[in-house]
DNA sequence: TAATTATCGTTGCATATGCAACTATTATCT
DNA sequence: AGATAATAGTTGCATATGCAACGATAATTA
């Protein structure tokens, strides 16, 4: 590891971290100002609807939706209290549960992706070429792809 | 505002969403494994470290530490506790207090910063090159300029 | 000048989130 | 098989943070 930083790249990460609160929080706000659950909420239904079946273990979700294991579980118990997804045990591990999506869930997630879109095409789209979009995506891939968390690989 | 939003413009900010997070806690984790404040301190020390006098109003720190107001009544609360700044009443306006830089500030600032600087190379830009970091530094200078929360200015 | 309005910082309360410890279950080793 | 170790999810506690309401001060208006 060298910890060499040139000024060209210490300005560039000064840019990134201040543009990204800013960006988030005028998201959030907007989410809040229509009534909407904030982005914890979105990330994690989100997961679920891409997963197969639309359900995950909860450590699974935990990992995708960029949150600890106690954290995910204090989540869960709110959108199982809205309704949104159901735990279900494991069948074949008794430590598992898993989330699965509801249909009031999905219908949560379509209400919220209008603003939210909205929001991403507001405060960060409306600066970016073409170009620029796909660069950005090739780079964060790179430095997001560095510090993915390990998904437990079943033995070749 | 036009809510259009093409698919490359969305993946870039899928992408930037999620690596922004794994970076953000790899820094704070080294952070704390160096059993050093977190990010947040480190912000407000710094914003204080560049201003004029190393002193700010509250609110002027608060918008600078990306705070809310009663946020930063609280962090200052600890930063004053450890003797990092002080409080200052404003002499010409009794509403306003400072947040004055003390030796210590500074102290703590240059402990934090060598494990800061090394976590946003290794996590950040050793997966740039430099004409990335420029690129990056321009896009994102726009998108947070966008958002800049306005400071009061005296009227001309 | 007196009354109203605006601004600044703080506080009460609510929420989100993490770590470490705990329980239940499964896997591994002898 | 029995003992030990590992894993999954939950819970207690601590911390960070925001919004709305408040008190103090200043600016504006009548």
């Amino acid at each position: 590891m060298k910890p060499e930083l040139p000024e060209t790249h210490l300005e560039a990460w000064r840019k990134y971290y201040v543009s990204f609160w800013r960006v988030y929080g005028a998201i959030e706000a907007d989410l809040d100002a229509a009534g909407l659950p904030s982005l914890s909420w979105y990330d994690a239904l989100y997961e679920l609807y891409l997963a197969p079946g639309r359900h995950l273990r909860m450590s699974e979700l935990a990992r995708s939706a960029l949150l600890s294991r106690s954290g995910l579980t204090r989540l869960v118990d709110k959108l199982e209290k809205e309704g949104l997804i159901q735990r279900t045990a494991c069948p074949t591990d008794g430590r598992v549960h898993h989330a699965q999506l509801t249909t009031k869930g999905v219908e949560v997630l379509r209400k919220i992706w209008p603003v939210y879109r909205a929001g991403i095409a507001k405060y960060f789209g409306a600066h970016l070429s073409a170009a620029e979009a796909r660069q950005l995506a090739t780079v964060f891939a790179r430095v997001g792809g560095a510090l993915e968390p390990v998904k437990p690989q079943p033995a070749a």
